[in-house]
DNA sequence: CAGTGAGCGAGCTTCCGCTTGACTT
């Protein structure tokens, strides 16, 4: 019998496959690519026609063995990677690497993972696309040049390890405009006013209306004066009008649409509901994750029609095939949706539990009938006014998906109550209770959050479903961008009512506000940017990737040889290069804040060897400038004076306790007390200025304390400690910590028991360190 | 882990897209 070997790129999908195939096939993984271009060279050969210089990395080694093993056994092989570039070009690295030919090579590609899909496929071979697989190069050695030529640029003109690339440095392009759009933002005030009425209702019940102006007034003068013209006036309802809309579903999930609405249901960050889709696919219990695709298989809409169906009836059942807009998708892949579709809940951890319920929802809605609504408005005529009052309401006449899940929103702006108005005819007069004018103010672009970052990276075409998370990761890893909470504080607005017959004016103040999980640029991240789009403007334009990306299909399309359109980008973007580090110095974002009062020296900001720092007179200047770290909720962009020299006042002593100096400073990990040798960081929301003796003293008590209670037990005499850390108990020995195995209660081991321990762990490492190097140097030997 | 920013130089850092483990005391 022939000996059939099929390899796809992940795990999850070989084992269902060789469930559908059966007898006589054998299902392997690549587990993505195997080769690349080498981690830590150019590998690129820039005298022979940007030939790459590929390897197969160590910790691919083993695989690449063993599939090479496979195929050297197997008459047929077929190369069942993604459909996409990537994908095409998988497949010829694993035909050029496994030395196979033509003869027993098959390139074979399915969207969905269905018996007949599959099998429909094994019956449809084709060779593999060069065409395809060079425009994947291109894409590969471009990235390649673009990160390699402009990251060591950085190193030497602003701060060593910093790194550029296209996708990353036009992701912190987008925080840092919206950061200076915020800060360049000016708020204006104007003069909402709402009104309540008592209204007596087609059926002769009295019921109360409330309603909005349709006109907002700039100023408080005007605000007053309409309220002076309500006051005793006549209040008639002009006008009624319904109309019945319509609310579609959304389409099902895509890596970004989940992303975006797991971050808007449960606050999850983007890397998170990756974890926990990835966790799902391996179970079975979902499609894949990563994919720009709405599409859904033919048996996914069967399954859903009829699920639907059940339970809640034919009309609610709409089929609706989607068709994906976002700009360079190659919908390799199905949109995501739970693989049992009459699943509605799984087993698992809780937020395994939540996103799959999410998922089942999102796809289940997606197939059923459109909402069916009325809309109300009412608007109310006052005598001897131009502007109208307006009360709108809405009702459902047919939930249809809604039934199921409705898809949040990221508008931040209160939700428009969306209530039933009572049924009024046209003419009745109306009784004002209350009319208030508020002062309100227009709020600043909200700042991006990890997921509305990627919508706009998806919007853009910029980066893929498998790169948003990391692409996060990676700025966040850089200090480009921060992630942290920003206070609002709070706003003083005035109100006046009007009730009874007379104005009243207050002021009042709307609570203090935090904004959580937004980012905002650091220095770096502002310097890093102005310093790439002087000098690479072409590569930071938003539109950079989408332009490369025409390059690339025409490659696709074999119009254009790869190492051709390389080439003219190398001949323009070199150049810049070279120029970049040859005709400017060091670029430190440097800004003259002032001068210091004390002193009557100049006081600067910068980006220093370790980050930004303020600076109190010139190097120049016989006497040494003094200097002092920014604070991580500083940036060099937005300190002041004022702030630069409260910098200067750390260190600070603050007097004696137990004969030992205390002092209050702002060290690496942000501002701590200092009593002799023992270091306590400040609580979040103290200001070291604002540190006292007794605050200090208090801080060190509750440190001792908390040490007294970190200790389940000691044997000093042998220098070993159980302790309490952050992932429970475990014992330190000789400045080494060990796990305590599991089924072990930490407070009743004996030191006997601890030293078996000690001792146990410290042969499993020596075993773990030389099985694992082994295996490695006889690989290089080859 | 709790500074640092004189200057020099060696040696290091870095990209994007495919994929899954190993691993926290």
């Amino acid at each position: 019998m022939q000996k059939k070997l099929v390899i796809v790129e992940s795990p999850a999908k070989a084992k269902t496959i060789e469930r559908f195939l059966g007898e006589g096939y054998t299902v392997l993984s690549s587990k993505g690519h195997i080769r690349d271009l080498k981690e830590k060279d150019f590998s690129i050969d820039l005298d022979n026609n940007y030939k790459p210089l590929y390897e197969v990395p160590a910790e691919k080694k083993e695989l690449v063995a063993n599939l090479k093993k496979a195929s050297n056994k197997a008459d047929v092989v077929w190369l069942a990677t993604d459909e996409d570039r990537e994908g095409e070009a998988i497949a010829w690295h694993l035909y050029e690497v496994l030395g196979l030919n033509e003869a027993k090579t098959r390139r074979i590609v399915f969207h969905e993972i269905t018996k007949t899909a599959i099998q429909k496929a094994i019956e449809n071979p084709r060779t593999i696309n060069l065409n395809l697989v060079n425009a994947q190069q291109a894409r590969r050695v471009l990235d390649r040049i673009v990160g390699f030529e402009l990251s060591p640029i950085l190193w030497k003109k602003i701060k060593p390890a910093l790194s550029a690339g296209r996708v990353q440095s036009v992701t912190v392009r987008l925080v840092v405009e919206r950061e200076r759009e915020i800060n360049n933002f000016k708020t204006e005030a104007s003069y909402r006013v709402t009104a309540l009425f008592n209204v007596t209702d087609t059926t002769g019940k009295n019921v109360e209306l409330k309603s909005e102006l349709n006109k907002r007034f700039a100023t408080k003068e005007e605000a007053r004066a309409f309220l002076e013209k309500c006051n005793g006036t006549d209040f008639v309802v002009e006008q009624i009008e319904t109309k019945p809309t319509k609310q579609k579903p959304a389409p099902p999930f895509t890596t970004s649409t989940l992303q975006q609405e797991a971050a808007r249901k449960f606050s999850f960050p983007v890397g998170l509901t990756m974890r926990i889709a990835q966790k799902l696919y391996e179970a079975g219990k979902i499609t894949y994750m990563r994919t720009d695709s709405v599409n859904l298989s033919d048996l996914a809409l069967s399954t859903a029609k009829q699920e639907i169906i059940t339970i809640a009836g034919e009309k609610y059942h709409t089929f609706r095939q989607y068709h994906t807009k976002s700009k360079g998708a190659q919908e390799a892949h199905e949109a995501i949706r739970p693989t049992d579709i009459n699943q509605h809940t799984i087993e698992g951890s809780q937020q395994e539990k939540k996103l799959y319920e999410l998922i089942w929802k999102r796809t289940i809605a997606s197939q059923m009938s459109d909402a069916e609504l009325e809309k109300t408005v009412i608007s109310i005529k006052i005598s001897d006014c131009t502007e109208k009052f307006i009360s709108t309401g809405e009702t459902i006449k047919f939930d249809g998906f809604l039934k199921v899940y409705l898809e949040s929103t990221d508008d931040e702006q209160e939700q428009k109550s969306k209530e039933m108005l009572p049924k009024l005819s046209v003419g009745q007069p109306l009784e004002l209770l209350i009319a208030e004018a508020q002062e309100r103010f227009t709020q600043h672009p909200p700042r991006y959050t990890e997921a509305s970052l990627v919508r706009k990276l998806e919007e853009l075409g910029i980066g893929r479903p498998s790169t948003y998370a990391p692409t996060i990761s990676t700025i966040l890893n850089r200090e480009y961008v921060d992630k942290k909470e920003i206070e609002n504080p709070p706003t003083a607005y005035d109100l006046l009512t009007l009730k009874n017959g007379k104005i009243k004016e207050v002021r009042k103040e709307d609570k203090a506000t935090v904004d959580k999980g937004k980012l905002s640029p650091t220095s770096i991240g502002f310097v890093v940017n102005d310093f790439l789009i002087e000098h690479f403007p072409d590569i930071m334009d938003y539109n950079f990737t989408a332009k490369v990306e025409t390059d690339f299909d025409e490659i696709a399309e074999g119009k254009i040889e790869w190492t051709k359109s390389i080439d003219q980008f190398y001949k323009k973007f070199h150049p810049n290069v070279t120029e970049a580090l040859e005709n400017t110095g060091k670029k430190t974002g440097e800004r003259q804040l002032g001068i210091d009062p004390k002193s009557g020296k100049p006081v600067f900001v910068k980006i220093g060897r370790f980050g930004a720092i303020a600076q109190i007179g010139e190097k120049s200047s016989e006497e040494k400038p003094r200097f002092a770290s920014l604070r991580s909720n500083q940036t060099l962009e937005t300190i002041t004076l004022e702030e630069a020299l409260d910098l200067f006042k750390l260190p600070m002593d603050l007097g004696e306790f137990e004969n030992e100096i205390m002092t209050v400073a702002v060290g690496r990990f942000g501002p701590y007390v200092r009593h002799g040798k023992v270091f306590v960081s400040l609580p979040k929301d103290e200001d070291p200025l604002e540190m006292t003796l007794e605050k200090a003293i208090q801080l060190i008590k509750d440190k001792r304390t908390a040490d007294a209670n970190r200790q389940i037990k000691s044997f000093p005499a042998e220098d070993i400690f159980i302790l309490n850390g952050q992932f429970g108990a475990y014992i330190a020995h000789n400045g080494k910590n060990y796990k305590i195995p599991k089924g072990k209660t930490p407070a009743d081991l004996s030191v006997e028991e601890c030293l078996q321990i000690i001792g146990d762990c410290e042969k499993i490492k020596t075993q773990k360190t030389s099985g694992k190097r082994s295996p490695r140097k006889a690989t290089t030997k080859k």
